[in-house]
Order: C-alpha cells, then sequence, then structure tokens
RNA sequence: GGGCAGGUGGUGAAAUGGCAAACACGGUGGACUUAAAAUCCACUGCCGCAAGGCUUGCGGGUUCGACUCCCGCCCUGCCCA
C-alpha cells in the first residue's frame, strides 16, 4: 500500500543524508562555469521570521534551478553579528552581548537548517568573531593607508542624558529612546570613509547593472549629483559667503541672504541690537532634527541679523537672515533668497514682507506684475542688467561664463552624498584599530598585531556609554611608533562596514593571509544574483559599491561593481494586512507552520502568494492549498508506483496529450523561474497536475509518456520543495540525487497543439468560438467564421464585411455599424 | 510639491494589443461516513427566468479590437524634497 506524505519524516531525513553526503559543499571548478547566488545575512535578532523564509526559500529555489541548469553554484550564508540590539540586551538583561549573540546564531543555523536550503555551510561568517572582525579592521587600516578613511569634526546625535552620541535609529521624536532627553546635535570629531571620492563613479556604474529600476533611482537620488554655480557674495565687513545654485540665471533676483543657524559666521554678522533673537533662535533650532527642519508642512521661520550683504552680479545691498531651513551640512551653509523662481524662498519672503522682483518672466508676464507663487520654469529674463531678453538657459551660461571671468564664482557640481560617518561609541563593534599618541599623533595599529580584541570583561553602564571608554586594560597601550604610552581608539565601527565587504569572505571564509582570497574571489566574485529586500536600496547597497570599487584601487580585488544583478522581495503582512509587529499580535512564526505541514510547504506557499517583488499578507487558509497540491502530486507518484515499471495500456491520443502536457509545462515552468515568477510557475505546475488527472479519468495512461511525465514534474518541483522532491525522486527508483540531475528541456513540436480555438468576434464581441487545426489557412477559417450561425445573426444582411484575421486567436468581423443596430 | 510603483471577483491574484478573472483561498450544493475531519464531484464577477446585457479606480482619446498604449483626474504605498 502506497505511503502517506509525511513532510516532518522525509525533511529530517534528507537533510541528514545531504549533509552526510556533502551535496551542498562547493569547490572551485576551474571547468564549470560559476553561478554566485547570494541573499543578504541576516541580522542575529534571535528569531527567523518569516520576512526571512520570504527572501531565503524563493531565493534557494531560484539558485537550485540555476544548479539542475549546469552552474557551479555557490549559495552562502553568514550571521551580522554585530550591532546594538545586542548591546541593549546587556544593559538591560545583564547577559553579554556575546552570549546573547552566540545563543541567538544557534537558534536561527537550526531554523536556516529547516528551511531546506543548499547553504555551504563550511563558508559561514559570524561577524562579530575575530577571524572576521580581525580582517574588517585590517580593511579600515588599507582605506586608513590609501587616504580613504579620516577623523574630522561632525555634529552627531547627542544625549546629555546618557552623556552620547547616539545613532539615528536611537532617535525617536527627537528624544533619546532610552532616557526620553531631547537629542541635540553636537560637533564631535569622528572617523568617516571617503566615498564622496567615488560620487561620480557610483553614478555612473548603475547603468551597467541588471537591478530594479526603483532602486537605481534611490541610489541616483541619493547621490544626489546636481549642476550649477558657485557665487561668491560677501558681507558688508568683506567675509566671504560663497553660495551654491542651481539657478545662476536668477542672481539678479536676490533680495536676501539666509544661513544656517549654526553657520560659524553667524555670530560675527550679528548685529548687538539683534543679538538676543539670533541667541534665541539658535538655542531652538539646536533641539530639531533635520527631518523637522527641511519638512514642508512647517512654516518657515527665521531671525534677522542685522548684517548685509552685496551682490556681485549688481552691487546691490541684500539683508543676511539665518533660517532653520538651511543647513550647514549641506552646500555651503548658506543661500541666496530669490523669492520670485524659488518656491520657499517665495514663502519665506511673503512672510517676513520681502520684495519679490520677477527676472525670469512667465509667459504672458507684463512688466510691474505681481506673482502669486513662486515662477520656476525657463523664460526671458528681464531686470537683469547687460542679460536682459535673453532666454533664462542662456542667461544661465552667459552668468556663468561672467563669474568665472571676474573671479566671483563659476560652475560647479555639488552632490548631497556626504562621507560615511563610521565611529559609534558603542562596544558590540569592530574596534577601529587606531592608537593615539602625545608624541607620535595618531597611529594606525600594525597590521602584525591585529585583531585588536574587544575585551570581554566589559562592565555595561546603565547610561548606555561604551564600556570601551572605561576599559583601561583596552585603551592603555604603547605606540607602535616610539613605544612610549598611548591611548587607543575606543570608538568601534558601524556595522554596515562589516556587512560591506562579507561576500568577498564567502569566496573562501578561512583564508589565514587576507581579507580575500584573491584566487578563490577570482573564481567566484563578482555576485550573479543578489537577493534580499528594498530596505537596504540606498545604506548597504551603496556602502557595499562604495568597498569594492575601494579595494579594488586599493589592489585587493579586480572588479568595481560587487552584485551584477538585484532582485527584490516584497514585505510579508498579517493576516490582518497590517505590518507584522509584536505589539499588534499578528506575527507568523514559521517554525510552527515547518513543524505541522513541512518546509517544502511553506516554501511553496511563500512563493505562490503573488509576484514575489510585491509581498503579500500571510493567509493560514491558503496554506492548506499548497498542501493538498502536494498531497495530489504525491499520490499521484504512488500510484505509479504501485502499477509498476509498464502501466496500463495506453492509446497513442491519450499518451500524445500527456507528452504534450509534459513539455508545455516545462516550457512555461523554465520561463517563470527564470524571471522569478514563482506564483504562476507553480499555477503552471497545478495545472500540469490537474490535467494528467483528468487525461487519467478519460481513460487508462501508462508506459513511458506517463513516467516522462512523473519523472518531469518531480524535476520541476525539486527547486521548490526539495525534499518532497528528493523522496519521490528515490521510490520511483531514480539515483541519488535529484539535485544533480539536468533541468528539463521542452521540444516545441511536443509541446504543440494540433488544434486551436478561435474566437469570433463581431464588431470586438465575441459570438462563437471555433475548433480549427493549427495550422488552418486563413480562407477556411473566414469561411466558417462567416457561416457560423451565432455570428449570423449578428451580421444582418448587406454589403460584404471587413474582416480582421488573427492566426490560430481570432477572427474579427466588422459591419461598420453600431452594435444596437444590428441584428 | 516632485519621482516611482500600484488600483481587476467575497480574498490572494492571472492575462502587457486579441476569449477578462487562469491557478488558488473562501462560499454553496452533493457523494463517502453512525458522525466529524480528510478526500472527491458540481457550481461560484454583477443584472436577468431566458435570449442577452454589463464589468478591470474615474473621464476622455488612439485602434477592427484596450486591464494592457496616450492625455487628464482621484485614491493607496514607497522614496525624495
Amino acid at each position: 500500500m502506497a505511503e502517506r506524505y509525511d513532510p516532518v519524516a522525509i525533511e529530517k531525513k534528507w537533510q541528514a543524508r545531504w549533509e552526510q553526503t556533502g551535496l551542498y559543499r562547493v569547490t572551485e571548478d576551474p571547468a564549470r562555469q560559476k553561478y554566485y547566488a547570494l541573499v543578504m545575512f541576516p541580522y542575529t535578532s534571535g528569531d527567523l521570521h518569516i520576512g526571512h523564509w520570504y527572501n531565503y526559500g524563493p531565493a534557494d529555489a531560484h539558485a537550485r534551478y540555476k544548479r539542475m541548469c549546469g552552474y557551479n553554484v555557490l549559495e552562502p550564508i553568514g550571521f551580522d553579528a554585530f550591532g546594538l540590539p545586542a548591546e541593549n540586551a546587556a544593559i538591560r538583561s545583564g547577559i553579554h552581548p556575546f552570549q546573547w549573540t552566540m545563543r541567538n546564531i544557534e537558534n536561527m543555523r537550526r531554523q536556516l537548517r529547516s528551511i531546506g536550503a543548499m547553504y555551504d555551510w563550511g563558508r559561514e561568517v559570524v561577524t562579530c568573531l575575530p577571524e572576521y572582525y580581525k580582517w574588517t579592521e585590517w580593511l579600515f587600516l588599507q582605506l586608513y593607508k590609501h587616504g580613504l578613511a579620516y577623523k574630522a569634526k561632525a555634529a552627531a546625535n547627542w544625549c546629555s542624558g546618557c552623556a552620547t552620541v547616539l545613532a539615528n535609529e536611537q532617535v525617536v521624536e527627537g528624544t533619546c529612546e532610552r532616557c526620553h532627553t531631547p537629542v541635540v546635535r553636537r560637533e564631535l570629531e569622528q572617523w568617516f570613509f571617503r566615498i564622496t571620492r567615488y560620487a561620480d563613479e557610483l553614478l555612473e556604474d548603475l547603468d551597467g547593472l541588471e537591478w530594479p529600476e526603483r532602486v537605481v533611482n534611490m541610489q541616483r537620488n541619493w547621490i544626489g549629483k546636481s549642476y550649477g554655480a558657485e557665487i561668491v557674495f560677501r558681507s558688508e565687513a568683506g567675509d566671504a559667503m560663497p553660495v551654491f545654485t542651481t539657478r545662476p540665471d536668477t542672481v539678479y533676483g536676490v533680495t536676501f541672504m539666509v544661513l544656517a543657524p549654526e553657520h560659524p559666521l553667524v555670530e560675527r554678522l550679528t548685529t548687538p541690537d539683534r543679538r538676543a533673537d539670533v541667541e534665541t533662535y539658535v538655542d531652538m533650532t539646536r533641539k530639531e532634527t533635520e527631518i523637522e527642519r527641511l519638512s514642508t508642512e512647517r512654516e518657515k521661520t527665521g531671525v534677522f541679523t542685522g548684517a548685509y550683504a552685496v551682490n556681485p552680479l549688481n552691487g546691490e545691498r541684500v539683508p543676511i537672515w539665518i533660517a532653520d531651513y538651511v543647513l550647514l551640512t549641506y552646500g555651503t551653509g548658506t543661500v541666496m533668497g530669490v523669492p520670485a523662481h524659488d518656491e520657499r524662498d517665495f514663502a519665506f519672503a511673503k512672510k517676513y514682507g520681502l520684495p519679490i522682483p520677477v527676472v525670469i518672466a512667465p509667459y504672458g508676464w507684463q512688466q510691474g506684475e505681481e506673482l502669486t507663487e513662486a515662477y520656476t520654469d525657463e523664460g526671458m529674463m528681464v531686470n537683469s542688467g547687460p542679460f536682459n531678453g535673453m532666454p533664462s538657459s542662456e542667461g544661465y551660461e552667459c552668468i556663468c561664463d561672467y563669474l568665472e571671468e571676474q573671479g566671483m564664482g563659476g560652475r560647479k557640481v555639488t552632490y548631497r552624498l556626504r562621507d560615511w560617518l563610521v565611529s559609534r561609541q558603542r562596544y558590540w563593534g569592530a574596534p577601529i584599530p587606531i592608537i593615539y599618541c602625545d608624541k607620535c599623533g595618531e597611529q594606525p595599529v600594525p597590521e602584525d598585531q591585529l585583531p585588536v580584541l574587544l575585551p570581554e570583561d566589559a562592565e555595561f553602564r546603565p547610561t548606555g556609554e561604551s564600556p570601551l571608554k572605561y576599559h583601561r586594560g583596552f585603551y592603555e597601550t604603547t605606540c607602535p611608533q616610539c613605544g612610549g604610552p598611548a591611548r587607543r581608539e575606543t570608538d568601534t565601527m558601524d556595522t554596515f562596514v562589516c556587512s560591506s565587504w562579507y561576500f568577498l569572505r564567502y569566496a573562501n571564509a578561512h583564508y589565514e593571509v587576507s581579507a580575500a582570497d584573491p584566487a578563490a574571489v577570482r573564481y567566484w566574485l563578482p555576485v550573479d544574483q543578489y537577493m534580499g529586500g528594498v530596505e537596504h536600496a540606498v545604506m548597504h547597497l551603496l556602502y557595499a559599491r562604495f568597498f569594492t570599487k575601494a579595494l579594488r584601487d586599493v589592489g585587493l580585488i579586480d572588479f568595481g561593481e560587487p552584485f551584477l544583478r538585484l532582485a527584490n522581495q516584497g514585505i510579508i503582512l498579517g493576516e490582518d494586512n497590517e505590518k507584522m509587529s509584536k505589539s499588534r499580535g499578528n506575527v507568523v512564526n514559521p517554525d510552527d507552520y515547518v513543524q505541522r505541514l513541512g518546509a517544502d510547504t511553506v516554501r511553496a506557499f511563500l512563493m505562490f502568494l503573488g509576484p514575489w517583488d510585491q509581498g503579500g499578507s500571510w493567509n493560514s487558509q491558503g496554506i492548506g492549498g499548497i498542501s493538498r497540491f502536494l498531497n495530489r502530486v504525491w499520490n499521484q507518484v504512488q500510484a505509479t508506483i504501485d502499477q509498476g515499471e509498464a502501466g496500463p495500456k495506453t492509446n497513442s491520443e491519450r499518451a500524445r496529450e500527456v507528452r504534450r502536457l509534459t513539455h508545455k509545462t516545462i516550457k512555461r515552468v523554465t520561463e517563470d523561474i527564470e524571471k522569478f515568477r514563482f506564483n504562476t510557475m507553480l499555477a503552471a505546475l497545478m495545472e500540469f497536475s490537474n490535467g494528467l488527472q483528468r487525461v487519467q479519468e478519460a481513460g487508462p495512461v501508462g508506459g513511458a509518456a506517463w513516467r516522462e511525465a512523473m519523472k518531469t514534474i518531480l524535476l520541476l518541483l525539486a527547486p521548490t520543495v526539495p525534499h518532497f522532491a528528493e523522496d519521490l525522486w528515490e521510490q520511483l527508483g531514480n539515483p541519488y540525487s535529484i539535485h544533480n540531475q539536468a533541468w528539463p528541456k521542452w521540444d516545441p513540436d511536443l509541446a504543440a497543439d494540433e488544434l486551436v480555438t478561435v474566437v469570433v468576434q463581431v464588431n470586438g464581441k465575441v459570438r462563437d468560438r471555433l475548433t480549427v487545426p493549427a495550422d488552418a489557412d486563413e480562407a477556411s477559417v473566414r469561411e466558417q467564421a462567416l457561416a457560423s450561425e451565432k455570428v449570423r445573426r449578428f451580421l444582418g444582411d448587406g454589403a460584404a464585411p471587413k474582416v480582421v484575421y488573427v492566426p490560430g486567436r481570432l477572427v474579427n468581423i466588422v459591419t461598420g455599424r453600431k452594435q444596437g443596430e444590428a441584428g
């Protein structure tokens, strides 16, 4: 008697067998074409949630498909293990971050194994282990030696309650997430990576990537290259006040200047009678976050400094204001106010009663007419001295030329992108390998002294300050230059540094000479297919691209882009269509479903939900449909086994139908899985199974055609439900392993229909359907269509109608009359 | 405010110029069962007894033919300001 489908038993069995036989261990094999399939490694939060499954399950199916296509597929996994939550857990419950993290990793390994992916565990990386972070430190030094890492002052989120800098993520509605003290901006010495040096390359190389358009756009926006001009205004006292503008053609319309409240000139420029107001305003803005300051929802505010600047083009004297919508960190921290042609400046001028002279005339504008809103398009230049009468685009060029001739500025390109601030005043991160010596200054830790180890006996303070700052055993050291007493840097690196190079380490996770094994990297890299959430569109993906380019220039690797193709999966929502969260109580735990229905069912269900990049909501009823489908296929194969080798006698027509279904399905499934259209791929497989059932109901089928169909459905299912397919493959008497088999190919002749349905329309409305041979000639199809009784009722009599014929598809008979008049 | 993605049955969705709603979920009815579960069969966009008519956010357009292409509008989500 046939066995029942017992997912839990077969999954356990095959995972053990795959492990024993090392089925998924891969090695560099120059004879075979490699394929590097990468998923974004998980952060060690403790649990693998359904969102991880949604990334890893379908990604593994795609990688398995590539393996069956003959590629030598590398599919590694690891853990992003440094970061704040571990430290917060330490502060909250006293458990050491290392313990907390390793315990979580233990659980996540178990969960990851339960997915049934073909991870090569021998290549696992854990970013918080010294054998990994030694190389993070080493890479920091390589960047440092090439002038790509530097220390500078920068404003950071400062919590006075905790006496520490906070990451942006720790600032909740302008206050510290732990003690709710308002967060202020504070100038501090910080480490940076010089990502801006690569701004142009990062922008240009986007063109060569097969990435989702929206991620490419987000990166473009993030880099924010803009063309314009720098114009040097001067205060009446002679201080240079350079501004960047994308509209130098509007410079004759300047009626005020605005400085960022924290601009160093503010102190000098403010007149005694304005000092009190200015200081109050500066204090107020210091408490605001950048997001608040840039919001267009808010009304613009500002105060006059009492000082004036001179417009270098027309010599006009204009008041200098400060306003919170100007940021010191963006551009020069100074803006020229052209209210007639900039929306923000317009609102500001209206509020404070500043003049709004028109210098770019809108179409139909009369001299002297007032604007009701800013005019930001191109137009004819007016009130602009020698440039009057020029189109603004031409004026743009002429004014730039003039600025350059007069030494008052000139053409300039700016970027929104800023250098990457990597310092964190935190314990649980890779130490920055720098030593400060009173005599020799800043010194890199010699490479042979790496890693700089995190001390294990860290004492966590309830204030959240880094234990490293108070750990003498850690920070007391000797200068590598002079041997005298020196002090270690106590800041650690942003965790995004760790994740900016992990994909190189997978090539040879245990290489002891360098961060990346050159031979292994040459074979495996770059990544052929990267798969992960779109939430990393800018930060991680941009940083990793920067690292790749920097390491290329350092001479470590010979390519400039890490990820050739990128696919983003969507987000899985709770059953209530809301984002899953503990407070909503709508979190789906994949382990429960794996234990009840099996990993294969969970994988297949997630793939069936809808388009992968769209995500969707979990539906605990819907998963039953997949479960039923797998059971039906299981029973079909069991029945085939019971029949024995030959099976019942078949007539040739049914055998032909079985083969047609088989080859049509191979085609559909191949085209779908190639393009990550997993939902329609599964629909095709369901139709295949249902179709075979229907053929069987029409009469007995067996023999070669049937066995081919059974083997094919297993091969096509193998990437999606690897344990299920492996088990039935063995039961059918095939050799281990189905995952070493070649992906089936379709024969177009066998897939072809002999009869096709041709739709007959009258004036675009379907009136009849004809079944004709696929190779029927146009004349006979037309004739049949016109002869149809159902069609003739709508034709009436009269002149010969026009007939549109689409071979094998449709006939549309156009009478040229409205349908209401017909019949 | 700008850019991008999206809006189709009770639900998830399919169809990218040619039969709208494939494949599922749910629902209704039936078979099997002492009963239930499981399984199987039939029906299931709306109106209509039927013939037939209507239907892809709304309004226009192109076309023999539009969910699909073009123009305008509304709504939702994401990113940027």
